[in-house]
RNA sequence: AGGCGCGUAGCUCAGUUGGUUAGAGCGCUACCUUGACACGGUAGAGGUCGAUGGUUCGAAUCCAUUCGCGCCUACCA
C-alpha cells in the first residue's frame, strides 16, 4: 500500500492554512521553543516587524516586507541562530481615527456629538472587531514570528515606555510647548507633522494686486496665489537693497479690501526676481511669513477657523469657506479696480496625507520635539558605520534629511493613541507633568497612573490634563526596545537588543527608521556604549511593489491586489518566490500574473519531483519489506556531523556534480542572503532544482535507479533521496509550506524543517574535482546528439544510433563510462565510441572542440545542413578573428592580466580547430550536394 | 531648485570590482503525452545594451554631454 500517495498536481490550498495553523500552535518559532529541539550554536537574530496598522488589513507591501524578512529569519534560524522576530501592531493614530469617524459619518454623527469617552470606546470597540485581521493573514502566509511576544503599542507596557521617554525629554527640555505655525488639517482637525504633507503639483493662479500707498497715488503690486490670506496681511516687504521700493520702506499701503493700514518693511527673506519684488506678508497663515513677521514683531492675524473657513477677522467674509473666500476676493478685488493682472501658474500644495484635504498653515499652540541635539549622535552612528543603512545610496538621503532636521510637533488633536502626560492648571495655567511613567487600566484603557496632585506652580488642585495625544510615530520610535521591555532592563532587552536588523520601506526612513536612532540612543542607558544603545545594526530598505504597468498600487487607482486572494489562486509559496525572485535591490517590483504563472509551474515541479522520488520509496519498501529508515541504513540526510558535512556514498559522476552543483547554490544563496539579494539566491534555487536536479540528475539517475528488477538501486536512490532532501532545505526559507509538507513525508529528526540545519556551503572531496568538467563535456555530448536528431528533423520517438569520437583517450573513456546515461538522454539505439575524428559520410556531424558527434543518418534536406554549417563557420571564423586581433596586440598582451591572456589563448585554439573542422565537412557536403544537384534544395527554402 | 533612480530580447527584468560569444523568466517557432510533472520534455529563433563623445589593450559596465521617464527633499510669494 503507497505511503506517500500524493496528488499529480500540487495543490497549496489543501497544504498551507495546515501547516500554518501548527506552526502557530507548536511555537516553532519562539525562540526558547525552538532551542529545546536544537540548541542554537551562533548569536542572536533579532528583528521587530514595522508594526502593521492595528485595524488594517495586508497588502502587497506587507507581503513582500514579510516574505523578505521571513526568508531571512528562516535561513538564520536553520543555521542555528537564536532568532526573534517580533510581531505586533500599530494603534495608527490618525488612520484609524479617519476609519471610525467614516464609520459614525454613516450613521450621520461625528466625534463631537459623541464626545471623547464615547468616541474612544467605539475606537477600541472597531479595534477588537478588526484588529486581529493582520495577524490571521500574517499567520496564513507562514511569517515565522514568535506570537507569543506579540506586542501593541498602547497596550499598558508599551503606553508606560512612551509615558517615560515623553517624561525624560520634558525634564531635559527637548520637548516644549509654544505658539508656532505648524502644518493643519481642516478635516482630520489636527495638528500634522512636515512629514505628514503631501506635496503636489498642480495648475493656479498668480494673481497681482495693487496696495495703494497711504497718502499717496501710488500702489505697490503684490503677487499671491493664495488671495483669500489677504485678509491677514499685517505687512508687504521688498528687499532691502531693492532700489526700486527703497523709498517705500516705512511707509504703509492700505490692505484693499480691510482698508487697514499696514507697514512696508525690509526684509532679506524677499527675493527681487520673482514677481514684482514686493511681498504680501500673512503671518497667521504662510510659514515665511510667520519668520518675517517674528523678526519685525507683526501681529498675526488669524483669518480662519479650524475648518479653515474664515472667521470674525475676515469681516464681510467671515462664514465662507476658504475656496468660496478667495472667489470672492478676487471678484471684489476686480470690481474696485486693484486686480492689476492673473497669470496661470504651477506650484506645489500641501495636502494631507490620510484624507487628502489641502493642509492650511496655522499658528498653534502645540507641543515639539527639539531635534538637532537627538539628530547628532543619530548622524554619527552612521556616519561611523555602526548602523549599515543598505542599499548604500539611502544612507545619503538618510544624512542629508538629518543635518536639515526641523523641530518635531509631536501633539495631535485626536482622541485615539497617547495622552499626553502634562496637566494645565486652572487657576495659574502653569503646566505639571506627571509624576512617573506609571499605567492603569480603566475601563480596559491604559493612561497614566500618577496624575500630580497640585500644580508645580501656584499648588492648586484644579488640574486637567492635556487634551492632545502624541504623535503615532513617537511610540513607533520606541518600538524596538519598548517591545523588548524598555524602560526596564529586561532578559529580552539583554538577549535581543540592539536588533540585528531593521527592514521596511524608504516611505518610512524619516518617519520611523530615523525616529527610532534618534530615540534609541537617547533613551537607552547613557552608561551603555553607543553600539549597544543602537537599535538596529543594519538597516534594509525594500523597494516598492506596483502593479504589472508599474504603476503604484493605490485604493483609489484601484490597482491594489489583494496578497491574501493572489495567494489563494497561486500559493503563498509561489507567490513569495515570485516576490523574492523580482526583488533586485533598488528596483521596485512590478507584479504580473506571468510571472506568478511561472513560480506556480516551480512549485509545481518540486511537488512532482518528490512525487516521482515518493514513488519509488514506497515502491522499494514494498518489495523489501523494510521500512525507508531501514533502506537508507543512517546514511540520510546529509546533515552536518561533527562540523563536516557528509557526502552520498558510492558516488557516480552525477552525484558528485550535483554535489558540488549544491556546494556552490549554497554558497551563493548564503552570500546574496547576506547581502540582501534575494534575486541572486531565488534564481540560484530555481535554476538549481529545475535544471541541474530535475532535468538532468534524475534523468541521469534513471537508468541506474531502475537496473535491478522490482525495486530501485538502493545506493542510486538513497543519493538521490540525499541530495532532494538536502534541496527542499535550500528551498525552505523561500517556500516554507511545500517544502515542510514535501519533508515530513521523508524520515526526520526534527519537528519541522524549520528547525533542521541549512545546507552548509564546503568544499567538496578533492578527488571529486573533475566532476563538474566530465559532467558538462557528457552534457555538451548529449546536447550535440540530441541537435542533430531535432535539425535533422527525426521523429522524436524514433532511437537512431550516435557516434562519439574523440582524440583524447581520457575523453573517449569518460564517454565510455557514461554510455548507458548517453544511450538513454539522447534516445539513441546504440552508442559507438572511437579514438580518432569522424568522417563526414554516411551522417550528419557536429564539431566540438573536444569530440565530434555524428549520427549515420542521411539528411533528406543536405541544403538545411550546409546553410547551418555555413551560419556556423562565419560564427567561428569571427570569433578567430576577433581572438586573434587582440591577441596579436601587444598592448593587449603587456597589460591585459594572465589569466585572461591565456584563457583567450587556449580559446582561440579551440576556435581553431573547429573551424578547421566545420570548414571541411562543409566543402565536403557543398560538392555533395553540387553533385547531387539537387537545384529545388537550396531555393526553395 | 537640489538629490536619487531608471532606460539592455516582443514583455518583465538580471548583469558584483571594466575581461569569453550580454543572461533569466514569460511569450514565440518546431517536434514529442518517453516509467514525477503538458503547471511537462527536447531543440531553436530573437538584442548595434536610450543617443553622442571620451578614457582604456578592452566599455552594457568608468567619465562628460544629451534625450525620455519615475521618485524624494525644498519656505520662493
Amino acid at each position: 500500500m503507497a505511503q506517500r500517495d500524493i496528488p499529480k498536481a500540487y495543490e497549496p490550498g489543501a497544504i498551507e492554512p495546515r501547516w500554518a495553523q501548527q506552526w502557530v500552535e507548536r511555537k516553532l518559532y519562539t525562540p526558547e521553543v525552538a532551542a529545546q529541539q536544537r540548541a542554537p550554536d551562533k548569536p542572536s537574530f533579532s528583528l521587530a516587524i514595522p508594526p502593521p496598522n492595528v485595524t488594517g488589513s495586508l497588502h502587497m507591501g506587507h507581503m513582500l516586507e514579510h516574505t523578505q524578512i521571513d526568508i531571512l529569519m528562516r535561513w538564520r534560524r536553520m543555521q542555528g541562530h537564536r532568532v526573534l522576530w517580533l510581531p505586533g501592531m500599530d494603534h495608527a493614530g490618525i488612520a484609524t481615527q479617519v476609519v471610525v469617524e467614516r464609520e459614525l459619518a454613516k450613521q450621520g454623527l461625528d466625534r463631537q456629538q459623541i464626545g471623547r469617552e464615547e468616541f474612544e470606546r467605539r475606537v477600541w470597540e472597531w479595534k477588537a472587531h478588526s484588529g486581529g485581521t493582520i495577524k490571521n493573514q500574517m499567520i496564513r502566509l507562514g511569517a515565522s514570528c514568535d506570537w507569543t511576544r506579540e506586542r501593541f503599542t498602547l497596550e499598558p507596557a508599551l503606553y508606560r515606555a512612551v509615558l517615560e521617554a515623553f517624561l525624560r525629554l520634558y525634564h531635559e527640555k527637548l520637548i516644549y510647548r509654544g505658539r508656532y505655525m505648524i502644518n493643519w488639517c481642516p478635516r482630520c482637525l489636527t495638528a500634522l507633522s512636515d512629514l505628514e504633507v503631501e506635496h503636489q503639483e498642480r495648475d493656479a493662479k498668480l494673481y497681482t494686486i495693487r496696495y495703494p500707498i497711504v497718502g499717496t497715488e501710488h500702489s505697490l503690486s503684490v503677487a499671491t496665489t493664495r488671495l483669500e490670506t489677504l485678509l491677514g496681511d499685517t505687512a508687504v516687504a521688498v528687499h532691502p537693497e531693492d532700489e526700486r521700493y527703497r523709498k517705500f520702506v516705512g511707509q504703509k499701503v492700505l490692505l484693499p479690501l480691510m482698508k487697514r493700514e499696514i507697514p512696508v518693511l525690509a526684509d532679506e527673506y524677499v527675493d527681487r526676481e520673482f514677481g514684482t519684488g514686493v511681498v504680501k506678508i500673512t503671518p497667521g497663515h504662510d510659514p515665511n511669513d510667520f519668520e518675517v513677521g517674528r523678526r519685525h514683531g507683526l501681529a498675526e492675524i488669524e483669518v480662519m477657523d479650524d475648518a479653515a473657513r474664515m472667521n470674525q477677522n475676515a469681516g464681510p467674509y467671515q462664514g465662507l469657506d476658504r475656496f468660496q473666500a478667495r472667489k470672492r476676493v478676487l471678484a471684489d478685488l476686480e470690481s474696485q479696480g486693484l486686480l492689476e493682472k492673473v497669470e496661470p501658474y504651477r506650484h506645489a500644495v500641501g495636502l494631507c496625507q490620510r484624507c487628502k484635504t489641502l493642509v492650511e498653515p496655522r499658528v498653534s499652540l502645540q507641543w515639539f520635539c527639539k531635534m538637532k541635539p537627538l539628530a547628532e549622535p543619530a548622524i554619527q552612528a552612521v556616519r561611523d558605520g555602526l548602523i549599515k543603512i543598505v542599499p548604500e545610496n539611502w544612507e545619503k538621503v538618510y544624512l542629508d534629511w538629518m543635518e536639515r532636521i526641523h523641530d518635531w510637533c509631536i501633539s495631535r488633536q485626536l482622541w485615539w493613541g497617547h495622552r499626553i502626560p502634562i496637566w494645565h492648571c486652572g487657576d495659574c495655567g502653569a503646566l505639571t507633568p506627571a509624576r512617573d511613567s506609571q499605567v492603569e487600566v480603566v475601563n480596559d484603557r491604559p493612561q497614566a497612573a500618577s496624575p500630580p496632585a497640585e500644580c508645580s506652580q501656584c499648588g492648586s488642585g484644579k488640574l486637567t490634563q492635556d487634551a492632545d495625544v502624541l504623535d503615532t510615530w513617537f511610540s513607533s520610535a520606541l518600538w524596538p526596545f519598548s517591545t523588548l521591555g524598555w524602560p526596564d532592563q529586561t532578559p529580552d532587552l539583554e538577549a535581543f537588543y540592539p536588533t540585528t536588523l531593521m527592514i521596511n520601506g524608504f516611505d518610512i526612513l524619516f518617519f520611523w527608521d530615523a525616529r527610532m536612532i534618534m530615540m534609541g540612543l537617547k533613551l537607552l542607558p547613557q552608561d551603555w556604549p553607543v553600539e549597544k544603545r543602537i537599535p538596529f545594526h543594519t538597516l534594509y530598505i525594500h523597494a516598492l511593489v506596483r502593479d504589472a504597468d508599474r504603476q503604484k498600487m493605490s485604493k483609489t487607482r484601484g490597482n491594489v491586489v489583494n496578497p491574501l486572494e493572489i495567494t489563494e489562486r497561486y500559493g503563498t509559496d509561489a507567490v513569495r518566490f515570485t516576490l523574492a525572485i523580482m526583488a533586485a535591490p533598488g528596483t521596485d517590483i512590478s507584479l504580473s500574473e506571468d510571472r506568478l504563472k511561472s513560480y506556480r509551474a516551480f512549485a509545481n515541479k518540486i511537488w512532482n519531483a518528490a512525487r516521482f522520488i515518493f514513488m519509488n520509496l514506497d515502491k522499494a519498501e514494498e518489495a523489501s519489506g523494510e521500512s525507508a529508515e531501514q533502506i537508507l541504513s543512517g546514511k540520510f540526510p546529509l546533515e552536518p556531523s561533527n562540523g563536516e558535512r557528509s557526502w552520498p556514498t558510492e558516488p557516480d559522476l552525477a552525484d558528485r556534480w550535483i554535489c558540488t552543483r549544491v556546494m556552490e547554490v549554497a554558497r551563493a544563496v548564503e552570500e546574496a542572503l547576506a547581502g540582501f539579494r534575494f534575486h541572486e539566491a531565488s534564481h540560484q534555487l530555481y535554476h538549481f532544482f529545475w535544471h541541474d536536479f530535475c532535468d538532468w540528475y534524475i534523468e541521469w539517475v534513471k537508468p541506474r535507479l531502475f537496473s535491478e528488477a522490482g525495486q530501485p538501486n538502493r545506493v542510486a536512490f538513497r543519493n538521490l533521496l540525499c541530495v532532494f532532501e538536502e534541496s527542499l532545505r535550500l528551498l525552505h526559507p523561500f517556500m516554507p509550506f511545500i517544502t515542510e509538507e514535501l519533508w515530513q513525508q521523508l524520515p526526520h529528526k526534527y519537528e519541522s524543517i524549520a528547525l533542521a540545519p541549512f545546507p552548509q556551503a564546503g568544499k567538496v572531496p578533492d578527488q571529486w574535482e573533475k566532476a563538474a568538467q566530465e559532467m558538462a563535456l557528457v552534457q555538451e555530448a548529449i546536447v550535440a546528439l540530441r541537435n542533430i536528431r531535432a535539425e535533422m528533423k527525426i521523429d522524436a520517438r524514433r532511437r537512431v544510433p550516435g557516434e562519439l569520437a574523440a582524440t583524447e583517450e581520457s575523453v573517449v573513456e569518460l564517454f565510455r563510462s557514461q554510455q548507458e546515461v548517453i544511450v538513454r538522454l539522447a534516445s539513441l539505439t546504440e552508442l559507438k565510441l572511437s579514438p580518432d575524428s569522424l568522417p563526414a559520410e554516411g551522417g550528419v556531424l557536429r564539431h566540438a572542440a573536444r569530440f565530434d558527434a555524428r549520427v549515420p543518418f542521411s539528411p533528406d534536406d543536405l541544403a538545411v545542413e550546409v546553410k547551418r554549417l555555413q551560419r556556423e563557420k562565419e560564427k567561428l571564423g569571427r570569433q578567430l578573428e576577433s581572438a586573434r586581433t587582440k591577441l596579436a596586440n601587444q598592448q593587449f598582451r603587456r597589460k591585459a592580466p594572465q589569466e585572461v591572456v591565456r584563457g583567450l589563448e587556449q580559446r582561440q585554439t579551440e576556435y581553431d580547430t573547429q573551424y578547421q573542422k566545420v570548414s571541411s565537412l562543409l566543402s565536403t557536403l557543398e560538392h555533395r550536394l553540387g553533385t547531387d544537384s539537387a537545384p529545388s534544395a537550396g531555393e526553395s527554402r
